[in-house]
DNA sequence: AGTGGCTCAATGGTCCAACCAATTTCTGCA
DNA sequence: TGCAGAAATTGGTTGGACCATTGAGCCACT
């Protein structure tokens, strides 16, 4: 009949701990890096346990928030604010060639759609943090003779971070993760990732021209290269001996 | 010089646990909903305090893994597996349009990908799932004048399915939980997802043609009504009042 | 048969006090 | 001044206790 009575909460302790975290932070204005009180000084502080305050804490530490070094303290990791929307993405599996290629196609979406609004919405800053990126990237492949994961993946982020849209970073950040999980060493292919070198170039210079479908088109190329290295060291291998 | 020398692990008391938990649940071949043990229980069997066994647990009801019920136990909500790989998505501000918007952009990037790759990939079999629950939808939406929720995104589901990518399935799971979470309420907007109708079975009918990007304009057509609808939305809302 | 109220055991939630382990800071000697 | 060792700080863990909620069993009463 009406499903609109929910079930009252009568407690909610540790929430009631973080909510009054998240208002100290703000109050406070705490950015990342910074150390926020000890436990023993928040249980004392907000009346609770000191137990309950660690229960409250390990959330946020699980939602990536805030870092605990034993012995040093505890220290915000990402902007926390009262009004924040969490999502946890738990990803099952993927340890195997198809969970790679699987991961690739997400990225191949992402990738290409980020690249798209990124040449509509980037301004002069964020092209020119993109460009500074690309330098680096730039540098690191004529110096070590070959791609560098750190500043090639720094360069795609730069390009997610100015599509203006949290959520992609955030994502593709986990399809980084997977794939990397995985792929310690490319299969025994040597020179992995060189193809997708030059279009890292023509992607941003299709971004800094605000043209989103040729941005999307070259991110398209980008992700085409690394599947066909990923398909190549998969003929390379013959059985898997992944646990 | 050796970056594969990882510092060992001398404490890792509750990442063990769920470890251990883990691979108890995929002995036991526990399901969701099902019960898993007492933490009183756990405590003794794995030799640990009970405390650590709840920092443990904590984790995992904030990934929404599980769910506590005092006086009851903890039972599983999710499947969960020994390799998992979990990323919490954080939406700072997500409580207003942006992050509406935020959601939809994945969406966009993410159903027109997978209606793309359905065409090429379904088989006799996924066709005929997802052309039923086409019909259902449908049917749904005669009876009851409007659009139906829980139709409409089995419908989706089936095609995420198909596509032979279980990721898309999950990623777009969660933007659309976030999606709902905030509007309960279609931001005054009755026919919402009214226009959107039309394109269920337009995309249905180029997956069955086989036809990639006949199925991604469609999809983008839906997407780009439901952008619509909430924009809508928005223009009606002066102030928000959510909390 | 069924309804309502009662007890009682089981279970998660909270609290406390102590100790361990890693880190940081202070101190005093060379 | 520099640095090694002591001391304080801080998160991590333990064990035990009690509270609050749930659910099952029981029973009187209708």
């Amino acid at each position: 009949m009406t499903d609109l009575l929910p079930p009252i909460q009568t407690t909610a302790r540790d929430d009631a701990v973080l909510k009054a975290l998240a208002g100290f932070v703000r109050q406070e204005a705490l950015g990342p890096g910074e150390k926020l009180p000890t436990e023993r000084i928040l249980a004392e502080r907000l009346k609770v346990s000191r137990n309950t305050v660690r229960e409250a804490l390990t959330r946020w530490e699980g939602l990536g928030l805030v870092e605990r070094r034993q012995g040093s303290g505890t220290y915000l990791k990402a902007a926390v604010s009262p009004d924040m929307l969490h999502m946890p993405l738990t990803l099952a599996g993927g340890n195997d060639f198809a969970g790679l290629m699987a991961t690739l196609e997400i990225r191949r979406a992402l990738e290409a759609e980020a690249a798209a609004l990124c040449a509509i919405r980037a301004g002069r800053a964020e092209l020119a943090e993109i460009e500074r990126k690309l330098d680096l990237m730039e540098e690191a492949f004529q110096t070590r003779a070959g791609m560098s994961s750190d500043e090639d993946w720094e360069f795609h982020q730069a390009v997610f971070r100015a599509s203006g849209n949290p959520l992609f970073e955030q994502i593709i950040a986990a399809m980084y993760e997977m794939f990397h999980r995985f792929w310690e060493h490319p299969l025994g292919v040597r020179d992995f990732g060189h193809a997708s070198f030059p279009y890292h170039r023509t992607i941003f210079e299709r971004i800094a021209a605000h043209d989103p479908e040729g941005a999307r088109a070259e991110a398209l190329k980008l992700i085409a290269t690394v599947e066909d290295d990923l398909k190549r060291g998969a003929a390379n291998l013959k059985l898997s001996d992944r646990r």
